[in-house]
DNA sequence: CACCAGAGTTGAACACGTTCAACTCTGGGC
DNA sequence: GCCCAGAGTTGAACGTGTTCAACTCTGGTG
């Protein structure tokens, strides 16, 4: 395998001139994600709409993922900004349903597409992936939200778990997502309720999890998530 | 085998005549699939390897997707053949284990277009999600594997997650497999580190799950999985 | 001014999945 | 033997994402 060593470093070129010409082909796209969706927006019609010719719009976006890319970074910026909210209260389960919720919330105007937004985003090779190295950023602030719900509230989790447990509810809070992404339930009824009904269990644990006939398993469930780690990630 | 089983699970014609037609398709593509991997496997091959024209091939399946369930079925099968071995044992953490090394072992061919292949599974949309109806029959297979497990081994869960025992562990081995798609590691040697932590750690909290601290966590997790089901599905 | 390297830009072209109107073949009724 | 409904089959055509050789424009250097 030759390996094309993918683009490895950032996107594409940003001088001066063409990061205009950048900035609006992403406008357009990302209203065109939101307008019509992943699938009937196509490349042509974003270029055309952006005043750019089709190949143009390739010298800036080495891929209609890369667009996407950047739609996820938008709807992170989003969240973050609607959990502020959440994170006035003190209880660690107000906390993290409200933080859930907020997720959801920024989310709700593109669930008709997020089949095939989730298509790109699930893929290991691709960019976009959660996991990926070029997500590691936007990696590291999400899990970043969820030590702050763990933080600002009054609850202490101790035990061989604490130090995981961000990234556990992080983990979780994708496996909620891609829960929702199935939900066909009006207005995603059944992930609300997944989420009213995961918050509390999360705060029982947490406070379970102190108790000694547990200890085994939390231990279990940190050496598991050990080897879930790759090699490198410390924070 | 797949040819002319009678069964409805066809959603195109499946007369006299054009079986042995789709058959042939069929394997031709199979073989393309475990050579070529998905994404270098074009209908137009397949058509011509199999000595028939593009549009015929489309009259057969209606997509390339329609293909890759067909793909899944064969691998289920296989699975199950395999996890015969490990259900030998009464031991529960070893039958666990056994299937899920199974499962890895017989999808390990596939791992380097598996990436390819999940962006199919994982959309909604997909009747190859294992959550469509189309799936029905095959995600039963897979949960009655799990029930298998459980109602062999010499342990005997009790408690409010008994009955949701076999659905959870299906869950989990869907986590498993999307774990394993994202596993570079050679011989992708986490996952299986995995499988080897998470089955010791399943038999421990069957084993907690009798404990009354635990009940209402378990009742929890219990209504948790009542909210995540859509509404028709039971048995 | 003349020149040029290179960023910026273009549209044609490619391979792909998918569709479709039109064709051929087959078996059964008369 | 004749006919015909319908299964089986065909290749051209469409729209898509992506690539690419060639073009234009820009700023700096001599």
């Amino acid at each position: 395998m030759p390996g094309d060593a993918a683009s490895s470093d950032g996107p594409r070129p940003v001088s001066g001139k063409g990061a205009a010409t950048r900035a609006v082909i992403l406008e357009t796209a990302l209203a065109s994600f939101r307008d019509r969706g992943y699938d009937r927006t196509t490349m042509r019609q974003v270029a055309e709409a952006a005043g750019v010719s089709l190949g143009n719009a390739y010298y800036y976006f080495g891929s209609k993922e890369e667009l996407v890319q950047e739609f996820y970074a938008a709807i992170q910026v989003g969240h973050r900004h609607r959990a502020a909210d959440a994170l006035r209260s003190r209880d660690l389960v107000d906390r993290l349903r409200g933080v859930l919720h907020a997720g959801i919330d920024e989310m709700a105007p593109y669930h008709s597409f997020a089949g095939s937004f989730i298509k790109v985003a699930i893929s290991p090779a691709s960019a976009s992936s959660p996991f990926s190295p070029e997500s590691a950023v936007a990696r590291q602030a999400a899990i970043g939200l969820f030590r702050e719900v763990l933080a600002g509230s009054d609850a202490r989790p101790g035990g061989p778990l604490a130090r995981d447990l961000p990234e556990l509810l992080w983990l979780a809070y994708l496996g909620i997502t891609l829960f929702w992404v199935h939900d066909t339930s009006p207005d995603q009824a059944r992930t609300r309720r997944l989420v009213d009904t995961a918050a509390p269990l999360v705060g029982r644990l947490v406070t379970l999890s102190r108790l000694p006939v547990l200890r085994a398993a939390a231990a279990d469930v940190h050496t598991l998530l050990t080897a879930l780690r790759p090699r490198d990630a410390h924070r």
